[in-house]
DNA sequence: GGCCAGGGGATTA
DNA sequence: TAATCCCATGGC
């Protein structure tokens, strides 16, 4: 837990939930505390995020930002996604769909944050066809083994995410360590390309148009087309974008009746019927689906 | 387009 | 203990 001597209050949030945020499977790196508050090293600072409910549940109320500097408020109101107004999203999108309409219920407080390119980049590869718990261990081994070390304001050490540069030059011993599979590969030579030219490369696509982005990121080892697409929705401001994952699939099958090999069709109904909040929705499918597999045991 | 190997660990049977 | 599964991709 951080302690505190600086801090960010914002009332009146609403549609938020820090559990929704973190679980959802956007971002692998914030750790919860036994109090439901969520805590990450980076940049020189801890910070912890506390939320507190005006009324249990409602996804309204205020959040406290413990470590964070004043100054930084507006950072922190973007990286949130604060400025976006989840309540009439949720409303476009659930209405005449039922699955939707549950699904966002279900999930009333995602959000999706807006994550830094690189990080984001090298988590997806991570990702692929793996499960969360593992994820979130292979990225903690790869920023102890590769991370720089530092000292938070607090004292407490930790160890930054990796820079393209340590990770193009990383030995192979310490890369089995992470225990990444067949994927350490693909880390290993996208990070050498990337390294080339510096992280601006990904971050430059912000700027780019999806067709744009979305052909640049395939061009990489180890990137397809499910990677390619949280990429571009978790940190290139690619709303729209519509991951099909395992998870995703199984909504469409099992919930919208698809045919499960149909991947064109998926897309195609995403963008007629999520268009622009086909990412929002996505995230809302994802999580209402894996709730409801625990809930099935 | 379809098929299958790739790692490894968590979960299920 | 064995089989299956996992926010897939690359190569054939």
């Amino acid at each position: 837990m951080c302690k505190t001597n600086t801090k960010i209050k914002i009332e009146g949030v609403r549609d938020f939930s820090l559990t929704h945020i973190f679980e959802c499977g956007q971002i692998f790196r914030w750790k919860r505390e036994n109090d439901g508050s969520y805590t990450i090293m980076a940049d020189g600072d801890c910070v912890n995020l506390a939320f507190f409910d005006d009324d249990k549940g409602s996804g309204s109320g205020t959040l406290v930002i413990n470590g964070a500097l004043s100054e930084n408020e507006g950072i922190w109101r973007e990286y949130l996604d604060l400025g976006t107004d989840y309540g009439a999203i949720k409303k476009k999108l659930m209405t005449g769909d039922k699955v939707m309409a549950t699904a966002a219920s279900y999930g009333y407080g995602i959000r999706l944050l807006r994550q830094d390119p690189w990080e984001t980049f090298i988590s997806f590869i991570v990702s692929q066809n793996n499960h969360i718990p593992r994820i979130q261990g292979c990225i903690e081994s790869l920023c102890r083994q590769f991370g720089e070390k530092k000292e938070a304001w607090n004292g407490q050490t930790y160890y930054a995410f990796p820079s393209p540069e340590s990770l193009a030059i990383a030995d192979e011993e310490r890369l089995d360590a992470c225990r990444l599979g067949y994927r350490a590969k693909y880390i290993h030579h996208s990070a050498q390309n990337i390294a080339k030219n510096g992280r601006g490369v990904l971050d430059k696509l912000r700027g780019e148009s999806v067709d744009v982005a979305y052909n640049a990121l395939l061009k990489y080892e180890g990137v397809g087309p499910k990677v390619a697409n949280c990429i571009m929705l978790f940190a290139l401001d690619k709303r729209s974008s519509f991951p099909i994952d395992v998870w995703v699939r199984r909504a469409m099958t099992n919930l919208y009746g698809m045919d499960e090999s149909d991947i064109k069709g998926m897309k195609a109904f995403a963008k007629e019927r999520f268009g622009e909040y086909g990412g929002i929705a996505q995230q809302y499918l994802f999580y209402y689906m894996k709730e409801l597999n625990d809930t099935d045991k």
